[in-house]
DNA sequence: GTGCAACCTCAACCTAACTTGAGATCAAGC
DNA sequence: GCTTGATCTCAAGTTAGGTTGAGGTTGCAC
């Protein structure tokens, strides 16, 4: 006898604390996959929780649900991250993390030396002009975002 | 002969590089007001450029439409942010740029205890627990992210 | 007095990440 | 074998910040 490896979609929403409404979702969005029964219904593995924990954790980081995806598309079939797959992965996570700091801390000290000067001109605030390719073509400036 | 003071729509977009859909979805939304031609054109004021500009520069630092129509909105009627209204305004946003840096500095924190643990387990990842009063109800983990 | 670009409204569409509801079926305890 | 709770599918709704398109006017220059 198979010792029951199969959960529910309820018991994996039981455990990991994500509605049934999002884990089909994951499903059809190609996060988890899940066997069927006779009778339409999901069973999921057990290690599935683990699958979820990671999404959860991933998200929190910041990641979307389609760079989740991709991580996890490059896991050999289905397999659960391991501890390797894990440094690989939260190393790129720690990196985008970093870039959206520092990307904060520019605009920080920007808007720093843009208080009290208040002059919100399209051709001179330093907040607008930092980085981008402004201004200069033509009468008026256009364009002015990147 | 009064000067014209007023600009159409499609200037107010060239002068500041917002598209005209754009504006007309901000004057629904009511950061902006137009006055109306005889054949229901919409004309705007010159200082309505600034007020796009702040618009612009509110958003770059990552405020919703919402919370500048709120900062828009306490201004006397229609007025265009004077320096002190700017200085105000642009210390409220620091403030709020502070918190984002500190959430995700926190974060990187925890992150970097998690690399090489790799445990993804929802009861013992410090990514989890960290601020969360998760676990210790029933058996398995539940609503575990706040 | 006409041609044409710019303007108008209104409805529908877009992405992300889901939720909600309707109507039907399944699984399991008694 | 029946009841009840869990599950199924499919469509539509949600928020934010807009864009796109259809079909119809306006306004200005020549």
């Amino acid at each position: 006898m198979v010792a029951d490896r199969f959960i529910t979609i309820g018991e994996l929403a039981r455990r990991t604390g994500v509605a049934v409404s999002a884990l089909r979702f994951y499903e059809e969005k190609g996060l988890l996959q899940a066997l069927r029964t006779a009778g339409n219904q999901r069973r999921f593995l057990r290690s599935d929780i683990r699958r979820v924990s990671f999404i959860l954790i991933a998200q929190k980081l910041g990641l979307a649900l389609a760079e989740i995806e991709r991580e996890l598309a490059d896991l050999p079939q289905g397999r659960t991250p391991t501890l390797a797959d894990w440094e690989r992965i939260s190393r790129s996570m720690r990196n985008s993390i970093d870039k959206k700091i520092a990307l904060l801390e520019l605009t920080r000290r920007k808007l720093d030396e843009c208080i009290g000067c208040g002059c919100l001109s399209l051709t001179k605030c330093r907040l607008y002009n930092a980085q981008d390719a402004a201004g200069a073509q033509g009468p008026g400036p256009r364009f002015v975002l990147g």
